[in-house]
DNA sequence: AAAAAACCCAACCGCATAGAA
DNA sequence: CTTCTATGCGGTTGGGTTTTT
């Protein structure tokens, strides 16, 4: 795999990039390690779910969305990483044959690659393709019907496009659990989750406090409990792949168990 | 070796939908 | 029934990396 893997994750070049604030003061662009870690530890906490709050809990300064596209696409431990196999690829050409720009679809059919991969990959693909298809037409005949819809191809070719149905609503790719259906409304909830972390001595203004915390754990090793350190070759991903992270539960006593630990470091 | 082009991927945006209030 | 909020999806963009000229 190439190692531009990280290039946006590893330590974005000062600048631009990093300042970049949202109307609401939130952060945009380029995750940071660190900023990761966090994600994945109160993920952790909390599951995938009420992004907002975990947003705002995990003093991350981003906005829910975004902290919940970091990661679908990019920090959730059943991704693969690296380039489509040529099965993979064949796939996805066969499946997106049947169901055009249903990303969210092909990628639940393709465990481990995420709608955003696939789509990027397509783009790819079929940029390509007419690229070649052009140069083909060129070589044969001049007069040919000069194809200046490059795009066109891909947004319209979907007949299943149309209809969202409500079947591709809730059925969130590669989720462990997601809250729609069994939730306790947000305000009750958040009530609840706000009681959870002063139980455990994490209140929402000492958030910022507890997060040094950790990430001084991160960063120096020693004094954090195993399950916060990860092994310092590929860190991120590595804590998110540990089994102590996956085996969350979705209840209150799971997370009062998780919490005492975090309280105890 | 340098510049340009192509490739690749992370992240953002806007919209649609479901469920709660 | 209407409104609000959270979430998910598809489209698009920005920019770093790699390859080609």
């Amino acid at each position: 795999m190439k190692m531009k893997q990280t290039k946006k994750t590893s330590a974005p070049s000062p600048g631009k990039q990093e300042e970049a604030v949202a109307p609401g003061g939130f952060r945009k662009g380029p995750w940071t390690e660190q900023e990761d870690m966090k994600l994945a530890w109160f993920v952790r906490l909390f599951g995938e779910r009420r992004w907002d709050f975990l947003a705002k809990v995990s003093g991350l300064n981003r906005t829910g969305k975004s902290c919940r596209l970091r990661w679908v696409n990019y920090l959730h431990p059943d991704l693969k990483r690296g380039r489509m196999s040529p099965d993979e690829e064949r796939l996805v050409v066969d499946l997106h044959a049947r169901w055009g720009n249903r990303w969210s679809r092909i990628a639940k059919a393709m465990p481990g690659r995420t709608d955003n991969e696939i789509k990027n990959y397509w783009r790819t693909h079929t940029r390509k393709l007419h690229k070649d298809a052009r140069a083909a037409a060129a070589d044969g005949a001049s007069a040919a019907s000069a194809s200046t819809t490059t795009s066109t191809s891909m947004s319209a070719a979907s007949p299943a496009t149309t209809s969202s149905s409500s079947s591709s609503t809730n059925d969130n790719h590669n989720h462990l659990h997601h809250g729609h259906g069994d939730q306790e409304t947000a305000a009750s909830q958040e009530q609840a989750d706000n009681q959870l972390l002063y139980t455990a001595g994490i209140g929402m203004d000492s958030h910022l406090l507890w997060n040094d915390a950790i990430m001084d754990s991160y960063a120096w090793g020693a004094a954090a409990p195993s399950m916060l350190v990860p092994p310092p070759s590929s860190p991120v991903w590595d804590y998110c792949c540990s089994d102590s992270l996956w085996g969350i539960g979705d209840d209150e006593v799971e997370y009062k168990k998780m919490l005492a630990v975090a309280g105890a470091s």
